[in-house]
This record gives C-alpha cells, structure tokens and sequence, in this order.
DNA sequence: TGAGAAACCCAAAGCGGTTTGGAAATGATT
DNA sequence: AATCATTTCCAAACCGCTTTGGGTTTCTCA
C-alpha cells in the first residue's frame, strides 16, 4: 500500500492525500479526517527512502564508535548514553545510524555520511584533547553536537559535559577533609578530555591546600578493571602507600576494592575510595546506600539530552552553538572514612 | 557533485557511469578506468537516499533495543555485540539502524521497519522462551537472525547462540569433581531463554551425580552487581552455606566476591565461584590469569557471525535457516579451588 | 563484402514520496 | 450580478539514482 494507491482508494490525488497527513493547511478537514482513517485502516505507513529522497533529509542522526585495533575496547558507558538518546529520537521519529570504524578511518566515515546523505547530523563521543573531528565536521558542514569538550579546539561548537574538574576537586576536598594527604589519582587515559579535567581539579585541590602533588601517585591508562588492580597493588605494596583512591569509573573501582582486599585491608576503613559514577543502569551503585563514595552524572540522562540539542540545532540552524554543563552530585557511600593515623 | 553532473563533465550519461562505477560488463574498460578516475577525483559518492529508493532496498540492519519501564536496564553485552556486527556491517557497505522501544511496542516497531522500509532484516536480541516476535518477523516477512534461541518457538528460524546448557554443565562437574556438593546458582532471569538453559545444564549435572537438587540454593534475577551481592550474602548467612556458586555473568560474580569478602571468607579457598564471561571488551577476567574460573565466549565475536549470517540470509533468500552454537571454553581461574572439609 | 554478433553507449521510465504552480469551486463584498 | 479573495484540490516536476529496451559501432567470419 503505497501513497498513490490509497489516494486512488480515496478518489484523491496522492497531492491532496500527502497533504492530509502532514498537516498543511490547504486541505478541507472533513477530508484530513477521511484520509487519516482510511491511512490507519489499511496501515499505511510512508516509504521512508522516497520521503529521504524527496525531502533531501534524512532524519537519522549518526553515532560513530571508534575502534583502535591497539587496545580495542569498547566504551562501556555507551550502551546507556545510547539508550538515553534513543529515546528522544524515538519521541521525535528520527532513526539512529551506529557506525563502527577504526579510529584512523573516522574522518572518511564522516565524509562518507555528509555526502552520501545518511544522517542529517552526528554526535561526537569521546572527544580528546585539541580534537581534531570539531575543525573536520564544521569543514565538512555537518551540524554536531560532543558529548564531552575539546580544549584547544579553533571554534565554538555545541558540547555537553559534566563539570568534570568541579566533580574531582570536590571529591579530593572530601577526602582532604578527611584527614588524606596520600591520595593516588587512578584515571583515564589522559590525552581524552575528560581525564585532563579531573587530573586538574585533583591537583588544584591538593594544591590549594599545600599537599605536595606527588607523579608517582598518578596513573592513567584504559579504564579496565584489571588496571585499576594491578595500579593500586602497586601503590599499596610502596612503603609510603596512600590512604586513599580518586578513580575515574566504576570498573576501576572495582579493581582497585581488589587489590585492597588482597592487600588485607579493609574499604572505607584501611583505605577511602572514590570515583566517577556514570549512573549506567547494569552497573548501579548499590541499592539504598552507595557501596562507593562517588560523584555521580548519569550518562543516560547525558545522551537523552545531546540528542533534543543536535535536534534542536539541525531544526533551528544558524543559531549560536548551544552547550550544557551537568553537575556531578558528591554521593556519600560506603567506601570512605577518616585517614587512619598511623601506629 | 551527483551522478548527472559528473556524467556530463565526462561526456558520458548517467547510464554509462552508473554502471562504471558498479561493475556492470557492458561498459568498456578504458571508459571505467576514466570514470572511477574522475570519480576519485572529485571525491564523488553516491547518493544513499537515492540508492535506496531505486533498489528498493535499506542497505541496512535493524537492531532493536528494548528498555521496559519497570526494569529499565540496557543489556551490557549490547555494546560489545554492537561492536561486533558493526565491524561486518562496515565491511560489507551496510548500516546499522538503532531503535530504542519500550518493550510493549516492539512488534510495532518491527512492522514499521518492514513498511517503512528502513532495513532490509533485523537482528533479535535477548530471546525469550517461546518468544512472541519470531512468529511475528516470520508474519511481517522481515529476514532475521535470534542472538540466542527460543525454545518452543513453532517455526524453524536462523540462529547463533552458545551452549548455554552444556557450558553450565560442566562448569558443575568441574565443582562436583573439586568435592562441592553444595553449589548455588545465581542466574539471569528465567524467563529469558540462556538463563533456562544454563539452569538445565546444572540441575543435570546435579543430577547425574546424586547430589540433591536444592531450591533454595538457586536464584534468578536481573543481573546486577548487588542482585549477586545480595544473593550471595543471604545464602552465606544461612547455617548450611554454601562452599560453590555458579553465577551467569562476571557482573553478578564481581557482586558475589564483594559478599564473600564481606564475609570474612577467601574466594578460591572458602568459597568457589564459577561464573559465565562473555569476554567483554571492558571487563576482560583478569590479563594473563583469569581472576574468575568461567565458561567463556566472546560476544563480540558472535555479533560479527550474526551479522554475517542476516547478511547472507538476505543475499540468498530462500534458504533453509542457519544456526550456529558456539562452544563456551572453561577457563581455570583463581576463583576456584577443592571444597573446604568440615571442621 | 555483407550479415550477424558483440561491445559500447544512451534516452527514458521507473522508485514513492514532496512541492510548485495553477485551476475550479465556494464564499464574501459591493 | 459581477468581482475578488479563499478554500480546496490536482497535474506535473522533482529528488538522484538504477534499469529496461533499444540504437550505434565495431568485430568476426563466411
């Protein structure tokens, strides 16, 4: 059942029956009714390739995930910002093109999708540092929304972030307050934005309150939970270990509970842990109280949000660049207490 | 740049370079060197949306991901199954389409991409015994592929999935064999039809054995750290613990050893702990020794076979369908160890 | 040398919608 | 009753490709 044969079926022209459902106002209303019943009855549905060809819109919006064949892995806190931006384009009857390609190739799979004419915009995920993708998609003329910032990057783009700095400087403010002076940085890898940011809100902290910022206690590398296991083992077998762990994402956190539970010590009360909790929903802080201190953003809530902002920028061009700033909320949980003294 | 501009640039019509650039035999090879030459040059693609109106077909997959409003969790082996496929998607010039529909709307869903047409198949995720939308697919005439079975399903149909069974099964003559006759389960949910399957292998093994089947000693939920969490210190509490668990995901498990540690208890030697590892990207068991003795298959690897599959399915319609069963390997970790003796 | 086959290319009709530019019918105004 | 504006609808062009059904050349072979 396609357009012309429900207008024959109606004794309309396919003109006056594509009026009819989107709405334009040159048609009688004793005749949308007519249309849009009979539409329903024999479950017409518009071909989407003809409406993309015939609009020159695509109505999909593209989500590139990067692959290195070095260490391939897969961003865990994609699958909930996805899922958070699915639902918008659900509500707003946009699809969502998932393209997976080595991180080398993604500037082409961007070319590919502006002139093969796939997507009507992108978002971009884990930006680094001085990223180059901004300057390539404004050059390339695709509206964009990141989902992180760039800094360095030439001009100004519409982001959305959590205050990432903020969040770490309160967080090692916490554990100061506590009494912690030995606190060990476990984060992600540090040419991504996101890790640069709580690096400096870490060290700010520390610095404001005349803590010496000690290298060896600072890591970076892909957040896994073998990494957060073997780097805190390492630190906690030093003769000067620390008393506390600020670390980046939950499966971190996980690994560095291990090594302190093989150490013999004891979480919360030995050594204070905490980290960076993206909210994802199979990876839930514990029920009613939190197992880990943590500052909490939800990553879902974050691709809900990106997607009704590229949305608004694809429907609205022209307009200056939005950006959002999310808050991480310091959640109290169990991992953490005062600095043990010594003896 | 479009196929007619570049056609007159050329002095050739659209026609001929049409069919350059898509290998067709009636087209001198001289001309095709010079037309893909030009094609190159001005870096000239083609029009997807056009395409796709003209062949009548997406060059598309469809992936469904469900999100009930109850218990709103996203699947974390999605990313990595995502990746998978994506990686055969890319190779094979298709796109992958992602929809986010909340549980009851799915068939509609379906039927929408099958009139609208938006893919050209669907992979299905997360089946349930006797799941609902095979029938369906089947009904609305849209080639697909089930990650994972449906018992009871009426009509034959493609599928790919682990030997959920068989992994469980001997994962429990493993513990029986270490003297644990006390093995709890802690599974997915039991309406999802891996968790049936892994549940059958178990009371199986069990049973073989003489070892009495105990209720009380199985569990079955979301899969969640602090569902294993919970689980776990519930059954360790009790005055019969018990010295084994059998979990279904590394996710669960990493709740599970937070119990046992909880309690005071040595995973490995106080308790065991066999857990089913789908090799996620993020969360690999361990770097060279598994921290977790589990039954592994790579997820990852299964989406690109899936994907492979539906591909092939719709290039050669007509077929009888495909399965395939991938065989878990049982990998010896730290996690286990012999059944403590009484005393 | 002429006929038939093969190779090479093209015009035009599609795919299934949207959108432009009227035309016919109706209503309002003088 | 004539005029003009509105309302309501339609024919046809268009989006950018593919594909059908020829039309020319060139090649082959008797």
């Amino acid at each position: 059942m396609n357009l012309k044969e429900l207008a024959s079926k109606l004794g309309l022209s396919p003109t006056t029956v594509s009026r009819a459902l989107n709405g334009y106002p040159e048609v009688n209303e004793v005749t949308r009714e007519r249309v849009m019943a009979a539409a329903k009855r024999h479950n017409y549905l518009p071909n989407a390739r003809a409406i993309r060809l015939a609009t020159g819109r695509a109505m999909a919006i593209g989500h590139v995930i990067t692959v290195s064949t070095k260490h391939e892995i897969v961003n865990p806190i994609f699958a909930d910002f996805i899922a958070g931006a699915g639902e918008t384009y659900s509500r707003m009857g946009y699809d969502m093109l998932l393209t997976v390609v080595n991180d080398a190739d993604e500037a082409a799979a961007y070319r590919s999708m502006k002139t093969r004419g796939t997507v009507d915009g992108i978002i971009v995920h884990a930006p680094r540092t001085a990223d180059a993708r901004i300057a390539r998609l404004h050059e390339i003329g695709l509206p964009f929304v990141v989902h992180g910032r760039a800094t360095g990057a030439p001009e100004a783009y519409s982001w959305l972030d959590v205050n990432n700095r903020r969040a770490f400087q309160r967080a090692t403010e916490f554990l100061l307050d506590l009494g912690h002076r030995r606190i060990a940085l476990i984060n992600g890898l540090e040419f991504m934005d996101f890790a640069i940011r709580r690096r400096s809100g870490y060290e700010q902290a520390l610095a404001a309150r005349g803590v010496p910022i000690d290298p060896t206690l600072m890591r970076s590398d892909e957040m896994t939970e073998t990494y957060g296991h073997r780097a805190a083992l390492a630190m906690l077998t030093r003769p000067d270990p620390p008393t506390a762990f600020l670390v980046s994402s939950m499966i971190i956190a996980i690994g560095v509970r291990r090594a302190i539970e093989e150490r013999g010590l004891k979480l919360g009360r030995d050594v204070s842990v905490i980290t960076h909790d993206d909210d994802l929903s199979y990876l839930r802080n514990g029920d009613d109280v939190p197992i880990f201190t943590a500052t909490r953003s939800s990553v879902r809530e974050a691709g809900r949000q990106a997607a009704e902002m590229l949305l608004d920028n694809i429907a609205n061009p022209g307009h200056d660049p939005q950006t959002r700033m999310f808050e991480a909320e310091l959640m109290v949980g169990l991992s953490t207490g005062p600095a043990p003294t010594k003896g």
